[in-house]
RNA sequence: GGCUGGAUGGCAGAGUGGCUAUGCACCGGAUUGCAAAUCCGUUCACCCCGGUUCGACUCCGGGUCCAGCCUCCA
């Protein structure tokens, strides 16, 4: 049975989807204005292993990860650098691609974009202007009406008149209550706008995902994700403004993951204390980073640290060394895989599902290489949890030959260290350890590490 | 101030009313020409104060501290 929090229910709830043996799932996805930092890889790193599992489980998924290419920062932003707004969001566009490929993520089966669903925005707003949920402002915005919705704040434990009371919420002359939200801009001169019956503008942030999620998956579907930080107000806002445009319940599941933290802080772009994807791995191979995201559960905060990231690599050596040594040739163990499922199906367990791999590794490094047939269940074990979570499924050799891209030119290639490594063999064959280990110390200072075993030499960079 | 969530061994990080988490690091041993890797073994823990219980790190109450949200944010 497969359980998930619901952050709407503050509590694990068993998951049935909508359609039996079917999944919708909405992820809230990127403002593309920038590059993707760590938070973001958490995000799709995360999203990408829950979607993964409810494969495994036999669900067809529908998962949607939506791209905002439009809003105040983007228009900003490319007005900064003098170029268009599509030259900036596509350019970051592919950026992100690639940092979520490199991150071993599969794609969303859509993502939609803001600007291509602003038709259905505009019917949205019109709908809720008619029914009464919302009004136009003196300065021609649209704002959704809070007091018209009256679970306005149970998803994230708010009680409206809190809201009001707390001095943090800014207080707007054109909204009647400052609660209320925007749902569409007034055109302004050298921004984007588009033709509506209420006037010429742009949408608000909020709108967009509960006209595109609506679009792809129904009036109501199964999960939606997001980060912590989009719980209140996004996430509020789009049941207030979904439920009464459609008149359905929205979403079924609430699921929202942790932060990632640098020194006990949460890492932000305005706090300006972020590592972009691009930086870290360059660090560290990318699939390093996404053990590191996996090791901890996706709703517990997560430290980013150098130390941190060293574990995660000294982690996955020991997993690619221990698969190096023995073939796969058979079915995997049918308990170990019983209770994998049982701790993914915890609400995606993914620290204790990573125990159970190492515990696995652990007896096929027991047996090594001289008894392959007794080891060869434990790996094929290893390689059917690995395939689940994307972790692992390397040639070992490729992770345990690659180097930083920072330190590549300092470096010695595959073919220098291959003739140091037959060169040290001869010394060691004629006795002379002096040059043996004098070949070994340079290879170590150009971050190579040699291992002798019975079937000769071999290295590794990780 | 309001609302969430959290506090586990040197670090990271699961979990359980009584029984080894796991990884990294450390220490001792095996192995090795010496190493590295691996194996064996040892050490180190559940924020504080009450309560329930035969027994609580685990349940209940109170407290302290931390993080996040309340403004754009994954």
């Amino acid at each position: 049975m497969l359980t998930i929090y619901d952050s709407a229910a503050r509590a694990k709830r068993e998951f049935n989807p909508i359609r039996p043996g079917q999944v919708g799932i909405y992820v809230c996805g990127m403002t593309v204005y920038d590059r993707c930092h760590i938070g973001h890889a958490r995000v799709l790193v995360v999203f990408d292993m829950v979607v993964r599992y409810l494969k495994e489980r036999g669900f067809s998924v529908d998962y949607i990860r939506n791209i905002t290419d439009i809003d105040d920062k983007i228009i900003q932003r490319a007005a900064e650098n003098a170029e268009t707004i599509e030259s900036l969001t596509n350019r970051f566009i592919d950026l992100m691609h690639r940092d979520a490929e490199a991150l071993g993520c599969l794609p969303p089966s859509a993502e939609p974009r803001a600007t291509e669903s602003v038709e259905t925005m505009i019917e949205m707003i019109d709908t809720l202007l008619e029914r009464g949920n919302a009004y136009r402002a003196d300065n021609g915005d649209v704002y959704f009406d809070v007091s018209t919705f009256e679970r306005y704040g149970v998803l994230s434990g708010r009680d409206p008149e809190d809201l009001r009371a707390g001095a943090r919420v800014a207080v707007d002359e054109v909204k009647d209550d400052p609660l209320d939200f925007v749902l569409w801009k007034h055109a302004k001169p050298g921004e984007p706008q588009w033709d509506a019956p209420f006037g010429p503008g742009r949408p608000g942030w909020h709108i967009e995902c509960s006209a595109m999620s609506t679009e792809a998956l129904g009036t109501t579907f199964d999960i939606h994700g997001g980060g912590a930080d989009l719980m209140f107000p996004h996430h509020e806002n789009e049941i207030a403004q979904s439920e009464c445009a459609t008149g359905c319940h929205f979403v079924n599941y609430w699921m929202h993951n942790g932060f990632v933290r640098i020194d006990d802080e949460k890492m932000s772009k305005s706090l300006g204390n972020f590592f972009t994807i691009e930086d870290v791995t360059q660090r560290y191979h990318p699939e390093v980073v996404r053990l590191f995201i996996l090791s901890s559960h996706y709703r517990s905060p997560l430290n980013y640290s150098d130390q941190n990231l060293d574990a995660a690599q000294a982690s996955l050596s020991r997993w690619y060394s221990a698969l190096k040594k023995v073939p796969a040739n058979v079915e995997p163990i049918p308990e170990v895989m019983d209770a994998f499922h049982e701790a993914m199906d915890d609400d995606f367990n993914t620290p204790k599902a990573i125990a159970l791999i190492h515990e696995q590794l652990h007896h096929i490094h027991k047996v090594g290489e001289d008894d392959n047939q007794a080891a060869a269940p434990h790996a094929a074990s290893v390689n059917a949890m690995g395939a689940i979570l994307n972790i692992g499924q390397l040639d070992p050799d490729v992770f345990l030959h690659w180097s930083a891209e920072g330190e590549r030119e300092d470096t010695l290639d595959d073919a220098d260290i291959n003739q140091m490594i037959a060169q040290r063999a001869e010394a060691r064959a004629s006795g002379n350890f002096a040059e043996s280990d004098r070949i070994r110390d340079e290879l170590l200072e150009n971050g190579v590490t040699l291992e002798d075993g019975p079937h000769g030499t071999t290295w590794r960079r990780q």
